[in-house]
DNA sequence: CTTATTCCGATTGAAATACTAGGAATATGT
DNA sequence: ACATATTCCTAGTATTTCAATCGGAATAAG
């Protein structure tokens, strides 16, 4: 149940060029790399991913670089960690019922499916500007688990 | 983002004995191998975990197995899991600080932290006995989605 | 035409996960 | 006592996934 370090680094890879957003001078992977602590060749490869999810452009040559392609107020933490690691989903069979006989009844793959919409839930809800942001992440954090706080508690124990 | 098998597997056998509860007799490790479709080998070493953490409790010799420890309305899903893969953190540095210097004013560690907080909360709220019966469960779904639906939009997107 | 960059594909290295195996200890019934 | 069925303990191996490196081609600016 880690976090690999291709969503981490993707993640801290928007978060440095959110910073620069205003920016007239694209970011190269070098200073992202230096910024972030990242290899830039490991970094090279998470790119490809960002790109395709279209949530950074990058160009070539002298002076290229890397920039977002949306306003930070308009890129999901889902698509983020989508973009990098692939669809959320924890157990296959939430995703693919068919690998699995008894996906029909299966009281696991009920329980399975319900932490993936948490999960999914929360990464949708935040936007990655929420996230450069601090005081404004701690006031969604706050939001969410006044929330979570008065969740029922299904049986009364 | 994968739950390990060690969880799922763990999470059948809890399913298998708790379906057993009212039952005199022990459930051979065999017998749960053979329903929950796992070899009795691996079974062996998730077994440990489960009785470290005081879920099921086990007799040697002829006539041996296991059964729950305790009432499945008293078994949590977090311990479960827990007592199969250790501590639910999807980032070290969410409960071990000390490991990352910016730990402090660190955005993705907030973002981390939250994440967690949502997984662990649903698994807290979640009883092996929900599991079980189906329609309950699905009651528990459904209060707990009642009140995410409603959760904050933190910004006005 | 030099330089700084992205872009592309392959490969290696390391670690975690999944699974197997042998045999000792324990308890039961005959 | 003894055969049997089980848990218990420890080690080992196999497989897969993840992380990181590498060489060099393509692109574009000055």
């Amino acid at each position: 149940m880690k976090l690999s370090t291709r969503a981490r680094y993707a993640l801290r890879m928007m978060v440095v060029l959110s910073r620069r957003e205003g920016e007239s001078t694209l970011v190269s992977l070098n200073e992202v790399a230096d910024e972030a602590n990242v290899s830039r060749r490991y970094l090279e490869q998470l790119v490809i991913g960002l790109k395709n999810g279209a949530l950074i452009r990058g160009k070539s040559g002298k002076g290229g670089g890397y920039c977002l392609a949306r306003p930070a107020d308009q890129i999901r933490m889902r698509e983020i960690f989508e973009s990098a690691i692939g669809p959320i989903n924890i157990v296959d069979c939430v995703m693919q019922p068919e690998i699995c006989l008894k996906s029909d009844f299966c009281e696991c793959r009920s329980l399975y499916g319900l932490i993936n919409d948490r999960i999914t839930s929360v990464l949708d809800s935040l936007f990655l500007s929420d996230l450069i942001d601090n005081d404004r992440l701690h006031e969604a954090i706050a939001l969410l688990d006044e929330n979570s706080d008065s969740a029922p508690c299904p049986e009364a124990h």
